[in-house]
DNA sequence: CATGAATGAGACTTCATTCAT
DNA sequence: TATGAATGAAGTCTCATTCAT
């Protein structure tokens, strides 16, 4: 079907133009510090990552660090900043003109959100803002802002198209948006969590079997047909 | 359909006329503590909340808090079987005695989760073991074995159920059972991370109506119809 | 040869007439209350053995040791003063008058006090008062008067009566004394530290055979013969 | 015999004309640190020891000392390593390559030990294992393994030698190794308790005296000559 | 007298941050 | 600039001691 396995592969790349300079590793610190904390903030989050972790994995010594960055939380709001800004050009390039069925345009969405995000290290960022944006109050904007409302417009079009081509059903366009992306997102931050500790029994998901079910699901459930026997209002509440 | 008690709110409840004497409150201790630290849990994470804040904010001294819970750690597993254990137990309970349409065995599962977890504060543990379960791996087995085995179970055996009364499609279990409950564990997620946040824009999701589409489309998905043609293989890509 | 093995076999004893009134037990709490204490200060040491522990194992509660004793400290004491003071009556009643060899009263000697201490928790008191009398100053003083001068009495004594009846060649009697009581003493103050630990390697040491080859040693060392050649002038100190 | 370094005397020492620049300290740290923390080990115990005093003693920060050394308990390996292992090191090469009578070989290895450690702070190390060794496993075995076996095997590989080469009678070599240390032993856990407290009366032992009359006593009892007649036989009991 | 719930000082250890070199 | 030795505040947990019942 297509390579939605091999996740963390893509991470430190080649860096081709390497002249290992006094001044060519000067520049690139800045960048260097961030990935490196990326890395260890996904794994382990923001509390228990350690400042002298991020300063070694980048190469540098925890003084230099702070040459840089002047302290472990400014660090952490530029990890943020910098990953989800790219996050968010990817997905506006990816938008793009669709031509063909909007169930396929639903389905070629999903499929690329999670071979250049779900399965990345990247998606670990979700798991970072989740954890902790509650004691970073000024990157809860910039997250709704940056993430939310854009992914939320880029999936209501991809629906109301459906809708207005009378491929789908008139359903709550934010709504059906959010039953399309959690599941998505929940698989990514579950690999970031209990998925990457090693505890016996709780088989692990196939992300690929999952998202091909809840695609299938979802889309018969957009279909336009006849309604199904008052679903609506046969809420058992006792 | 079943007698279900409302714990949150009997807790601070009453306490009739009977005196604040040392013998009652060691009665309501451990109540009151793990109120207090679900809270604080929730709201800063494990790690991040201090043993000696839960303890103030139930009104007692550090000390006092190990003598009801020997760790921080087995505070948390507390908290986590007080506000879940007892909730799953119920459902595997309600799905062996439902009688009636599975679909509206689901809509009651999710329906009851979201009165007693979802719109409680107990949504917020799912944060704190996304968060943090990699640093505590007791947890992550503790948190596999107590909820997120458990909870599959019950889910898979409803849908089976379905499946079995010629009500739903042969779908596969784990995965459809992933797509009904991502959603709602995503709603929770958000609730207590940028939704706790007083963010601009981004108007505020309504959870219950978010619910209602999600259980529409994913149930209009299972029912069994004619299939839908080759959703699999129309995979568009550019 | 003897019973030199059996060590802690005499502990709490019958204790016969036995009337359980509240009236009794409470004339017999002190006791209980020391002989707790004796045990576990024994075992543990003074620092590490919770106050708790005492009472529990006096089987009353924490409140009631503080009843009697106003801290932990002044316990400590009481149970050093009331088991030292045991000690020194024994060791008195047992000189006693002796015909016979000189080394005969030696071994006699040797042989009870490790039936009647060395073998017994009795001999727990040692490895207390060597490990906290620094902290406990006037503890020293009562140790010097009740313990150490009387056995040195006791011992050098019993090797001048050697000396003036002509079996033994003319000591030092102090030192000889302490040649012949310390590898005794190490013995005992031994099975209270490294031989109470589960220690691997390090074979057991035997107490009868070391106690019989000890005296062999000393009392053939003590005998009157032409003297070894030039032992004291050939120290060889670099 | 052998150039015996001195370390005690070699510490604080000379320290000449180099300024304390940061890294001069560095290399100085661990040798001020294993000093303080000897001297309070031995005045109060390990338990009763604060890390944070041995840090002060050393004229550095509680932080400070977590840096050479991860754990109280690792701090105070170091400790007897320090102190002992290099001496018992030491006199197994002296017994490899003693020339000359056993009897000499015996008072050179006692007198050794006697300048080195017993008559230093070093013999304190003793006082503080049997103290309080049960109630730190990890160094129960540490102990064993670095010192009890070192020095028993040291001394019975003299003391065979004594009667391989016909100087010695045939003894058990464990018993006499006994006999020969546990007085020195016993000495310096008497100058570590009750002896660093100022008793009155219990005239002061002279320990180089106590040293001679004591190897002259072990030493003539190792002496090949007539056996005594029937010492262990004669046991009077009254 | 007896109990045991409650307290809070204090111990060990970690780690963000500083600053002399 | 870069380093890494040093600091000290802070966190978890223990336990001697108190006191309401």
């Amino acid at each position: 079907m297509s390579p939605l396995s091999t996740p963390e592969a893509a991470t430190p790349a080649a860096r081709p133009d390497e002249l290992p300079t006094r001044q060519r590793r000067k520049e690139a610190r800045p960048q260097e510090l961030l990935e490196a904390a990326l890395a260890l903030f996904v794994e382990k989050g923001f509390a228990a990552t350690r400042a002298e972790e991020v300063a070694q994995r980048a190469g540098v010594s925890k003084g230099t660090l702070y040459l840089y960055y002047p302290s472990k939380e400014e660090l952490f709001k530029a990890v943020v900043r910098q990953n989800l800004g790219a996050l968010i050009a990817e997905g506006k390039e990816a938008v793009a003109q669709f031509e063909g069925a909007t169930g396929d345009l639903l389905v070629y969405l999903m499929m690329t959100w999670w071979q250049r995000v779900g399965s990345t290290q990247a998606s670990g960022i979700h798991k970072i803002v989740i954890a902790e944006v509650r004691n970073f109050p000024d990157l809860a904007q910039f997250y709704a802002d940056e993430v939310i409302q854009p992914a939320d417009e880029l999936f209501c079009s991809a629906i109301e198209r459906g809708v207005t081509r009378g491929e789908f059903r008139a359903v709550p366009l934010h709504e059906a948006a959010h039953a399309l992306m959690a599941p998505m997102i929940f698989l990514a931050l579950h690999r970031h969590s209990v998925g990457a500790c090693p505890v016996q029994g709780c088989g692990t998901m196939d992300p690929e079997a999952m998202l091909r079910t809840h695609l299938d699901l979802v889309l018969r459930g957009l279909e336009v047909r006849a309604p199904a026997a008052g679903r609506q209002s046969t809420e058992a509440r006792p």
